[in-house]
DNA sequence: GTCTATAGCGGGATAGAC
DNA sequence: GTCTATCCCGCTATAGAC
């Protein structure tokens, strides 16, 4: 195993360690061990625990935002947005089945994750713009009911989509249903979603 | 003070620090400090900080469930129960903003939480099978569009319902608004909520 | 670059005096 | 019931040998 090796292994080893027990409950020595390489080798490579944290989250969140881009336009109706918005995260959740409550967990226990990675959160104000446009456009042709607050569709959309995939323990409990079914579910209950948004849109 | 201000001041210490930083992140020393007590006395009125914990998350538990218990009966129709839970769920959540992200995070984090703690479960298996009783009866009698499978109809309720709460930091974010603005958002909501689950049903 | 050894701290728990 | 003192552990991080 040379250099580049061990490096590598130490990343691997912190990823899937802070994603399975989070920040608090991984230890540096947990990692090295999981790594096989020796404890100091570390803090050699990545400073500290925090920096190596810091790095390994980053790279989650470019990885979970870069699985949900889609085409959204501002020429779309608002219902094929929707559409399009449904299809797209679910599948980049089940693709990602335990990044996600990974990176909820930590934003939510460390609100400050925030700040320090707006940016990151770019991207999907951008959409959101584009989303509401879209919205305020059909409203405005009379395609679609008006809307006291169009935040609150878009609120409800990732409620929807986000919601099962965070609490999957609980869900998979309480149905008493498998990982395999689980996925199953998702994908069909895609199309009750959007019929959902748009039946309750279109529908006044 | 006497012994039982002691005793108290301890659950009173324990349970906000818990809520406040969950179990990983409180130490007994905290917890001792915040009581104004001495450290020794924590373990010997509560002989651990994990019994100490679990006694203050059953705790926990049952005050939400209990704010949540809400006529659910066989003889409502769906669409009324469905209104009935948005609208049950949503006050009992906004009533205990902490609580909820608290339980939730520790849930999520300890699934084997959920298998001790089976029996607190019961409650909701029961609504969960008088409300599929409601929306297969309603089903049959045509007052409502076939569903294959009820059981998403309650996660979707349970999704909007709850998310906004356990991600609460980050919608206050994204919409850029305040505790108060939040508590009036979701109280709204209510009313989007049920029309969109209702008129979906109501639709075929 | 890799190791051993250890500093230095903070954690949970308890023995034993009062 | 309440305290002090302390045990013993695991943690992060680093100094220093190789």
């Amino acid at each position: 195993m040379d250099k580049r090796d061990k490096k590598e292994a130490i990343l691997n080893s912190a990823r899937a360690l802070f994603i399975e027990n989070g920040y608090q409950s991984t230890s540096v020595r947990d990692i090295a061990k999981k790594a096989d390489v020796n404890l100091a080798l570390v803090n050699y490579y990545f400073s500290s625990k925090e920096d190596l944290f810091d790095l390994i989250f980053d790279n989650i969140v470019l990885q979970i935002l870069n699985g949900m881009k889609f085409e959204i336009s501002a020429e779309n109706s608002a219902c094929e947005n929707i559409e399009h918005a449904v299809n797209t995260y679910t599948e980049a959740l089940i693709k990602n089945p335990e990044l996600t409550s990974f990176i909820f967990q930590e934003i939510i226990k460390h609100s400050e994750l925030l700040n320090s990675r707006i940016a990151t959160l770019q991207h999907t104000n951008n959409f959101i713009k584009v989303f509401i446009n879209s919205l305020n456009r059909d409203i405005e042709k009379g395609i679609i009911r008006k809307i006291d607050n169009p935040e609150i569709i878009i609120l409800n959309i990732v409620s929807l989509c986000v919601f099962p995939f965070i609490s999957k323990p609980l869900v998979k409990k309480v149905m008493n249903i498998d990982d395999k079914i689980f996925v199953k579910e998702m994908r069909d209950r895609k199309k009750i979603i959007s019929d959902m948004l748009k039946t309750y849109l279109t529908t006044f």
